[in-house]
DNA sequence: AATGAATGAGACTTCATTCAT
DNA sequence: TATGAATGAAGTCTCATTCAT
């Protein structure tokens, strides 16, 4: 077997069990044994456990960002560029519910760095990359003007790690349809609001 | 001293330092020091970490359930329901932001609950009881009817939720003028969406 | 209340908790309790676990100890007098079960003694008066003058002590009627041998 | 070195400090250094201190128990079999006194197990293997049958118990002529009991 | 490359004892 | 006398990491 196929099962394995037992729980002996090999091994392609959750972190983040980059420099519109991020995380859900499931529970929250300041900055990255997009929103005059952009990146934003929360607490899977159904529920609150329409008497 | 005034001193020292270092990096030592005492007398209050945790958790947990239950109650319009549970987040973020911080970073996702499961029961309590106030609404018309009341709530407390996160990351404080602003920002997108007036044609 | 009835108080109540919990697991606090006092108090009346310790095996030794000198000294054949020992032993267990229960778990066995010698120097000394008076049944011509008074002190000695160690164990009780019968057997078989008459050539 | 090798050195250590210090007093920290090793290696052998412990009596009762099994259904005589028990504890005595040693002050008198009850259940398992054979014997005519055999069984099962106490508490070690003077001696006493020929005038 | 025995820093926790009140 | 809050030494045990084989 070589260098890179035991990589790949390290971290495949790894990414089950820190995504079961959480990052403080989880033992290298655990993601020995789950990758079916000893301990001492981890060691010889990881330096240490934290560089090891660094690189499941970083696989997943850097496609991530490279998304939201694509996205960014993308001619699309940015309404649409915001359903394609909705579609990119749920993709990557439906593929990978664990390493979402980290990232939602672990580095979002940024619990393994507490001390060190890895996963805020990923954190405020993310956030910073989403409100790029949505004032880009603003001044193609697709999304509203009188609202910060902040704001509106916390309702995006929210609406979507709150959606991946209840997923991943309940383990739910997900549909096609479902999938189909979720972005479209989504996305309409947060470009048309809540607000029924026979009670719309928006901004007055 | 007596014993009210030395688990209150306790609560808020050890609440200072779990949210400072987490959970899993919160040292009994770094409680008692922070504390001004031995690491002995913190047995005399608490059982040990967990409960001592617990505890912190449960205080908040309390008035946030009290308050929802007693919203869920009230005879008010849901949309001022939800005006208030912001508000009231709020204000306790602006109170003890630690408290909150403790609850965005390590209960809301679970990490010490990995094993069992009071966060995850906490998590989906409080998701139900919003959900109850937003259903409420759309019975009321007052909020859209043609989306499953969960994908409404996913939004709701999702702004909340990621809004508070990056307060929390930031160390940021809350001005009463800032409070009025993001309670206004937030409901409004909620409520009306991102969408620009002049981009309207709803639902179509 | 004066410090005499005090004192027997805690005496009292510690060797309660002492024969059921046994030394190294009996907290200080738990003799409080059974005390009904605070465990600061136990302090003003006993210097510490040890020597509290003591003072229970103190009150009992000396009392077996005085019997023994008393019955060494007395007029009595030497045959009378080993059912003395027994008949005071089992009076002992009748009033005071738990005292004989930590002679027996405790002392005779030395376990709290491990380090300094306290309970070794009190078995010693109780086997040397015994077998004092079974070398003056020798001398009389009562007991066996071809076997060592030593091994004849085993013989007596251990048949109480593992007679006590059963009824110990099975927290047995005993009626004044089972008592004779036990002192009649365990003599009878001491003095006259386990083997049935039918079968006697005795030392042949 | 291999494993086998590993347990059989701690096992070894342990109990010699198990039994110099007793259970209550024997540190694991004693024990590793005892075995030349780091603490945390007995961890690797040993789930804790109490299982250690575990394995130490259980070696030693296994060996004590098969032999009183064997004994029990092998057609010697009943009498021949009350010798042989004592043989084997001699002799095991004089491989390991420190097995025996442990047997005596912690097992038999339970003091480890003042909370469960592993050890009254071994103990109450040896002492009715030996009234089992006590019985046979009355069976067979060779023991007396006017006597209860629980009370043949306390003074055989004592006189050899406290025999191996003053041998423990003292340190003697046994040579094989003082071995034989001591069989001889106790089984005599036992069977022909302790009154001089002279004067006898048995059950009379 | 691969194993898992070995290490030991360091965490939690207990509890006898002291001491201010 | 009486209390129980307060202390901290000391114990058990965990587990990431190293290293001989």
């Amino acid at each position: 077997m070589d260098k890179i196929d035991r990589e790949r099962i390290i971290i495949d394995e790894a990414l089950k069990v820190f995504s079961q037992k959480g990052y403080a729980d989880t033992r290298m002996a655990d993601i020995a044994k789950a990758a079916n090999m000893s301990y001492g091994l981890i060691y010889h392609y990881f330096e240490n456990k934290e560089k090891l959750f660094d690189a499941i972190v970083e696989e997943w983040w850097r496609g991530f960002y490279d998304e939201l980059e694509r996205l960014k420099k993308s001619p699309m519109q940015a309404g649409d560029k915001l359903v394609a991020i909705i579609k990119f995380i749920l993709d990557v859900y439906n593929q990978k519910p664990n390493q979402v499931s980290i990232f939602v529970t672990e580095v979002s929250r940024g619990f393994v760095y507490h001390v060190n300041s890895k996963g805020k900055d990923k954190f405020n990255t993310l956030f910073a990359l989403c409100q790029d997009i949505v004032r880009e929103g603003q001044l193609q005059g697709v999304l509203r003007n009188d609202i910060q952009a902040n704001y509106l990146t916390y309702v995006f934003l929210g609406a979507i790690d709150t959606f991946l929360s209840v997923m991943v607490l309940g383990n739910e899977s997900l549909t096609k349809k479902r999938e189909e159904r979720i972005i479209e529920g989504i996305i309409s609150v947060f470009l048309y609001g809540a607000v029924a329409a026979s009670a719309v008497d928006k901004k007055a």
